[in-house]
DNA sequence: CCTCTTCCCGAAAGCGCTTTCGGTAATTTG
DNA sequence: CAAATTACCGAAAGCGCTTTCGGGAAGAGG
């Protein structure tokens, strides 16, 4: 492959110009940038990013903290389409992904220090548990980043309307004439399980409608157990609601089981609305209605304020709060008279 | 953070006797250890991963080529679980994961060209096109690899045993009583596709059971509507088969859809079983009965074979074939008399 | 007391690249 | 034709770290 000091002893040049060619410095002229473009060619010449990172103080990478929480990690139905799609977008203007390892031989350190260690350009946590101390100690540090699915007041974050798309789903429920709604929640510790949260009893206030004891349940976790085993709670009620909204797919997965197993059927005894849009749940039965969050547009917005940042070289603060739409398939039907 | 100089300065020893200890070597006493340790933790030092890798020419990352295919990337739910194992065992040993863009500033430059760039210790193939000039590319360097899925004698590979699992698949069937069992197939393009065919091929064979005309329908890439239009050229046959063996579980779930469209049921009119055992057909119905692939082994397996060739900074070839198992579940029922 | 080891430590070169700052040659201007 | 630009190029320092090699001091052996 060789270096930068072979091509100037090819060409005869300095390795100064050989680099100023390389790097499109004007004050080379057009002859000698294409003697040294060619020889570069001939020999596959390629620039060390190390040495390169070490001069410039720019590494063209991109530190991934991902969810850790139940070993799920890439796994994630969910985030793994945002990292998907953020992938893309800064790929786009040249940056790498990093995930880094918390393990630097012997020693263990922690995800911030390993990035400086790296010394990464931009951080992108994707990850819901704002009170994992990693994120904390991140999201604290001078370094550019942008969290997905969490807010903050003193970092750049992006995630879904949240309470907008929990007042959607209600609202579908109400105008399917459903009156018993009750609410799977994710935990609250979690930004977007309280936003839900927010969202459904701002919509049942503002549609009038009482929240009936034991009609909110949290779930804790957004797995497919806790949503079963809470739909259970819901079934056990004196008067169970007719609609249920549930904070994620998952969970919907999982409160659609406890039905069947009960003997009823969704919808037709009891309607189900989720949140996420996974991409399994078109294939449930039945197919699963839910709001569905952009993960593309979160992907890219993500990159989108992270890239401005590493170009500023500074850290900025905004909000960006993506839209979601509501996703109708089968798992509701208006209430039975 | 400050460099090695500052902690020389700081310590008063020199720069080298600072790295010795930082790096345990054996002539440097355990008193100046000591202090230039507690020197070091004083001022949050962190040695700079480019500057010790261009001293060491080791970079301690690891370079991933992920599936591009119709963009689902890391959205592959098999293939995602595998990098997932993947990334814990290397991270244990202490190396990143890099997934590098195709794009260096305005120049794009091919995965091996990137890797080089990077100057990682090794790389990683999840991608199951073996006609793709990229991984052909990979696979022909001096750079320690592994790849996944696929097999090739010059560079070590990890996969399933695609034709045990065929077997085992039909023999099941066969239990069943089942004597009519076709088999949709993932293209012989790709090893994995062409594996099972065989192993389909050879079951038959000697269960000494013929392969009607039809009975064998490539239904291409493996995905859910791929397999739902082969599913319904089986049932256009005169004789349909009563039992069919799916390459892969998104294929089966398509397979299902068409069977349900046909007013037929799963597994009371045909059988069907998969292979992957992906997360969502546990929640599919009826629940999918498939051969499952280990994609915590096969990912560490892959780790254990890259992890030797990068210490040895040589490299090896050498196969592993990781054993499946099948999982029985609800899709598969005896034949009807 | 002298020589031979052993134990610690540091000077210096090197990893591959960028960038500042001059300097010469060629060109333009008056 | 002399003076002032302009166009090109290179020496050298620097980025932060590792590692070879040699040397001084202290301890061991005779």
């Amino acid at each position: 492959m060789g270096t930068i000091y072979d091509l100037a002893k090819i060409t005869g040049f300095s390795i100064t110009t050989v680099s100023k060619a390389l790097n499109n410095y004007k004050d080379v002229s057009e002859k000698t940038r294409a003697k040294i473009l060619q020889a570069a060619a001939e020999m596959d010449y390629l620039p060390n990013a190390h040495a390169q990172s070490l001069s410039t103080k720019k590494s063209w990478a991109i530190g991934v903290m991902f969810s850790e929480a139940n070993e799920v990690g890439m796994k994630h139905p969910f985030f793994n389409g945002i990292i998907e799609s953020f992938r893309h977008a800064t790929e786009e203007h040249g940056y790498d992904l990093i995930f880094a390892s918390r393990n630097l031989r012997n020693r263990d350190m922690s995800y911030l220090e390993h990035f400086k260690h790296r010394a990464v350009d931009g951080i992108v946590v994707i990850c819901s548990d704002r009170m994992d101390e990693q994120v904390q100690e991140l999201m604290q540090s001078d370094i550019p980043i942008v969290v997905v699915d969490m807010d903050s007041a003193n970092c750049s974050v992006v995630y879904s309307d949240n309470t907008e798309g929990a007042r959607m789903a209600v609202n579908y429920l109400y105008e399917l004439g459903h009156r018993h709604i009750a609410h799977i929640a994710g935990d609250s510790s979690i930004d977007a399980g309280a936003a839900r949260v927010k969202g459904y009893e701002l919509a049942m206030q503002t549609l009038d409608l009482p929240i009936h004891p034991g009609y909110l349940v949290n779930a804790g976790f957004f797995s497919v157990e806790e949503g079963k085993q809470a739909m259970e709670k819901l079934l056990q009620l004196a008067s169970p609601p007719t609609a249920v909204f549930v904070a994620g797919d998952q969970m919907a997965i999982g409160a659609i089981e406890a039905v069947h197993e009960h003997g009823l059927r969704v919808p037709e005894d009891i309607s189900i609305i989720g949140y996420d849009d996974i991409e399994m749940i078109k294939y449930i039965t039945p197919k699963l209605t839910t709001i569905r969050q952009d993960t593309d547009e979160i992907g890219e917005a993500a990159a989108e304020l992270l890239i401005e940042q590493m170009t500023a070289k500074e850290r900025r603060t905004e909000r960006r709060v993506i839209p979601v739409t509501l996703i109708e398939r089968a798992s509701c039907a208006p209430v039975k008279k």
